[in-house]
DNA sequence: GAGTGGTCTAGACCACTCC
DNA sequence: GAGTGGTCTAGACCACTCC
């Protein structure tokens, strides 16, 4: 024991990794080193158990992570390789509004502007899957940073699916995560534009002048049925994605 | 063997699902069918070997992939629980710009109007966290879609850790992709806004008048250094996300 | 037939929690 | 001390590819 060994314990060793974390790191080094460049062909797993002293299952653990990370394919067979770079997905993360405005510092609240059941006209139909004419609910919100209007959140929801829709508390929670909550499994599909305000956009998120607004729709899906449709209009000079 | 056995083997049993991916389906099937609610506790690893007559391995690599794939939480000495449902992860896919393109059925080409080596100004030097007056790379291309411009990409690039950057071939691939083919490992940071577009946007895009415009600002990381940052912008009635 | 990866088992030891 | 999940092993059988 050396003489400091109470610092010694202080000190702590960090817990060695587990086997197949040292071997994922091992690979993850050599493809970022250079050393085993885009389509260049690993070890075989044999060869890894006889070089490292490790079992297969560990080994294979390793490697299966990785693959499914996106690092390397495997084809049975025939070999591993590493993978083309492009793997990295670039994703963007949305945010929930209410989380967003309070990681900023601010106080979020919500106005509802009507919170209604109402028949599917055309558009709506088309938006949420149902024929024209049946009952749908619709909510219309503006969410405030600090009572600056900051987004305005026009959304249909499926009757069917959500019956409850009209009696939840959107003022402790948002309308997205109402149905987050509600429903194991959602899907999402996101599309996001730019767009001039209107006079509606304006009207409700008290713009001045004509502004450039970011734009995004936001389909929510539960297994193959629509639950939900939200138009969210954000001003450009409020806020940014990201 | 039934009379139509040829048919038979034309119809080609599906191959049975590997065991823990039927031990996933199962578990997955119980939660979303509100069997298995938030928070609920699933019968301990060794219960289940019991129960279904698999090995733990087996039953361990089922959840743990769903672990990982956010519907479990697990606790070592305590139990397997299933997770609240916000999980569910918002993501939106960003794509490169001509598969965009292309995808459309639509022709991608791309103008040079610079690509040069510069001494970083104040701004360009934040960007690239790099110190006033070093030397950077510059690009500043116009990406066509059957020669009406969609997109104005102006590139801040590394020259320390990219210095090919002004060699590379941008007529077959985008700048992007060429990033990407150079380092392994990389991530993004993305930002988007709203924006109206001024003069110089105007001008590149050739838009007539003031028109609302998605503003991507990316900043691309290797490891701990910035390899480059872009600022793409899309004329909004020209191109939407998603 | 030799080599590859994909799956699965029966057992082991461990760290951790709860009592 | 009993129960939990986390890791690891040594072996097995398999489907697949390439020769």
């Amino acid at each position: 024991m050396p003489k400091n060994s109470p610092l010694s314990k202080t000190v702590s060793y960090a817990p060695p990794k587990p086997l197949y974390e040292q071997v994922k790191s091992y690979v993850l080094k050599r493809i970022s080193s250079g050393d085993w460049p885009a389509y260049c062909r690993l070890p075989s797993e044999h060869t890894m158990v006889k070089d490292m002293g490790i079992s297969r299952m560990t080994i294979h653990r390793a490697l299966r992570e990785l693959t499914q990370a996106g690092f390397l394919e495997r084809i049975q067979g025939v070999g591993t390789f590493v993978a083309p770079i492009k793997a990295v997905p670039k994703n963007l993360e949305l945010n929930d509004i209410d989380q967003v405005i309070r990681a900023r510092g601010s106080k979020h609240h919500c106005k509802i502007h009507f919170l209604q059941a109402e028949p599917a006209d055309t558009d709506a139909a088309n938006l949420i899957a149902v024929s024209e004419g049946d009952q749908i609910f619709r909510s219309y919100f503006v969410h405030y940073e600090n009572d600056i209007p900051l987004m305005l959140e026009d959304r249909h929801v499926s009757a069917t699916l959500f019956p409850e829709y009209l009696e939840m508390d959107f003022h402790d929670s948002t309308a997205d995560r109402c149905i987050s909550n509600r429903f194991a499994l959602l899907s999402h599909e996101h599309n996001i534009q730019a767009k001039v305000s209107d006079a509606e956009i304006s009207h409700f998120l008290a713009l001045d002048a004509a502004t450039a607004c970011l734009v995004i729709n936001c389909r929510t899906w539960f297994g193959e049925k629509i639950v939900s449709t939200a138009r969210m209009v954000y001003p450009g000079d409020r806020y940014h994605l990201g």
